[in-house]
DNA sequence: CTAAGGGATGGAGTACACTCAATGGTCAAG
DNA sequence: CTTGACCATTGAGTGTACTCCATCCCTTAG
């Protein structure tokens, strides 16, 4: 597959697939014209780095995910402990966010600004 | 307070601090020797600039913020209107979280990785 | 054969959020 | 009056994740 059909398929720009091969998060083959040929997997490849920046990981630690799937066997320890250190953090997001959003819902019902010199900020942590 | 402190009471960098300054999310009145004096309520503005941080606000986001709340007399609708509208960010954050969450949850459960080649990557949007 | 529409490469630029280094001024203790 | 801790400014550099541009090569239709 070139470039331009990997574009179509995923939505990705030119540039990013190029940037995601440079990364080596993705692989291409060259072909006698130059032209760069990606497998189909690719596909799935760049679904998986979408998934997983969605999931709040970082290309760096994608791309060594990737690696461990390029391994016929991950071992299951890995990604269980890689995926519940993301849990956790999420949890911890969720919390803090419903901890402000509640700070900022008391706001706009006629309580007075937690961020005003004269109103403590409420403990957020 | 001069900045020293400041680092102490907030465990961010004198770096950070001023480029937090330079930003203008905090300020600083200038004492004749030309050192920086930062009001007592800058401890709660970092703070909250920290939590914002976590939530995933970016620093202009929160320069909004703290610039709205450093106003005296704020029109309420105004204030709702906007405020209203983080709440509404924040509830399809923590919605989104959610589903990551579960969607993490599940693999760590035993059910198959899903950045293996062979399993298909759940839609998350 | 030529032109359009890909394709490749290299390097620069952007935005965000810092981080560091150089240089120099201020202050309090001894 | 010097020393050391602290303060200031300026400008450059870092890492992440792109994004854009210039230039040039390859292929296919007419």
């Amino acid at each position: 597959m070139l470039i331009g059909e990997l574009v179509k398929q995923t939505n990705l720009s030119r540039d990013t697939i190029r940037f995601y091969e440079k990364m080596q998060l993705i692989h291409s083959i060259t072909r006698n014209n130059g032209y760069k040929d990606y497998p189909e997997q690719t596909l799935q490849q760049v679904q998986l780095i979408r998934t997983a920046k969605n999931l709040g990981f970082s290309l760096h630690e994608i791309k060594q995910i990737l690696a461990m799937t390029a391994q016929q066997e991950i071992p299951a320890d890995q990604v269980h402990t890689i995926f519940q250190e993301k849990i956790d953090v999420i949890d911890e997001k969720i919390a803090q966010l419903n901890k402000i959003k509640l700070m900022l819902s008391r706001f706009t019902q006629g309580e007075p600004c937690p961020l005003r010199k004269d109103c403590p900020i409420p403990e957020l942590n």
